[in-house]
DNA sequence: CTCTAGTTGCGAACGATTTGCAAAAAGGGT
DNA sequence: ACCCTTTTTGCAAATCGTTCGCAACTAGAG
């Protein structure tokens, strides 16, 4: 049971209790990571494992202890991704027909040092980057339906 | 009646007709203009102007016809800023505390092309950067509040 | 084993945005 | 100026992801 000490120790280093419920979800979340949506992750749950309201209380905990990233769709639909250091922060493609949001490669350092500072006297934690356009495949079937 | 003159051709650029609603809301938005929302807009309307159905309907036109842009806060809510020559697309500042969104200078013309280019097939349109961390007015109050 | 604070499930509340529909207005043609 | 068609509007109800209140239920310290 490895993977529960696991889960376990992460739960307890942010000092919050070690529930079945979020123990399950976070194996859930070790397989197949990505994007996903709070219903999504409870859908891929074992019935009955956790409440969606649950789901939604421990994802705003992952993202309060910074171990989760939160992005809001322009649908205004929540998306959250872990935050482990093999899956650092990255920008993101929202396609305006699909809604979907797929992630890029992460800038290069190098890269990111040419962003341009923020004015004003704001503190800065964290700088977002979304491209927005038709993704390809909205426009591989953009271009069939063309033809037809 | 310039005001209205001006009003009224723009809508008839975008081939829409020239409705009382539409030419006050835009006349609402040439004084002060900055990000808003649906809401806002519509109480800076003179009573019985316009239906709020109607702002989100106008909004959604102009946003469609590129006069305006739409950007989304982390709660959900829709913001709106319209979209002339003296304002072109900009970063943003997100406060994390009170939700305020500022809006930061335009990145200059090699600043932009410093962005890495979007990898895949994908059609990118826009790219929006938004910063997040505490404002410098939360920050006051912060430290204000410390010192009590 | 007990006790308490932290968690959960359930259902109701929320609130910004959207939608259906019938009434009202725009504006082209006459 | 008047019709007629099409677009637009107001109103109210619906949507729907997310949050909240609260009583029941654990985890885990002592």
């Amino acid at each position: 049971m490895e993977k529960f000490c696991e889960a376990a120790s992460v739960l307890k280093s942010i000092g919050i209790r070690v529930t079945q419920a979020r123990v399950l979800m976070l194996e859930a979340l070790h397989s197949g990571c990505g994007l996903f949506t709070a219903q999504a992750l409870h859908g891929k749950l074992p019935g009955g494992t956790a409440d969606l309201a649950t789901v939604y209380r421990f994802l705003a905990l992952l993202v309060r202890e910074k171990l989760a990233r939160e992005i809001t769709g322009t649908d205004g639909v929540l998306y959250y991704e872990m935050a482990c250091s093999h899956n650092p922060s990255h920008p993101h493609f929202e396609c305006r027909k699909c809604g979907r949001i797929y992630c890029l490669p992460a800038f290069q350092p190098e890269e990111r040092m040419r962003f341009p500072a923020c004015p004003h006297g704001h503190g800065v934690e964290s700088v977002s980057v979304v491209y927005r356009g038709t993704c390809s495949a909205c426009r591989a079937t953009a271009e069939k339906e063309r033809k037809e």
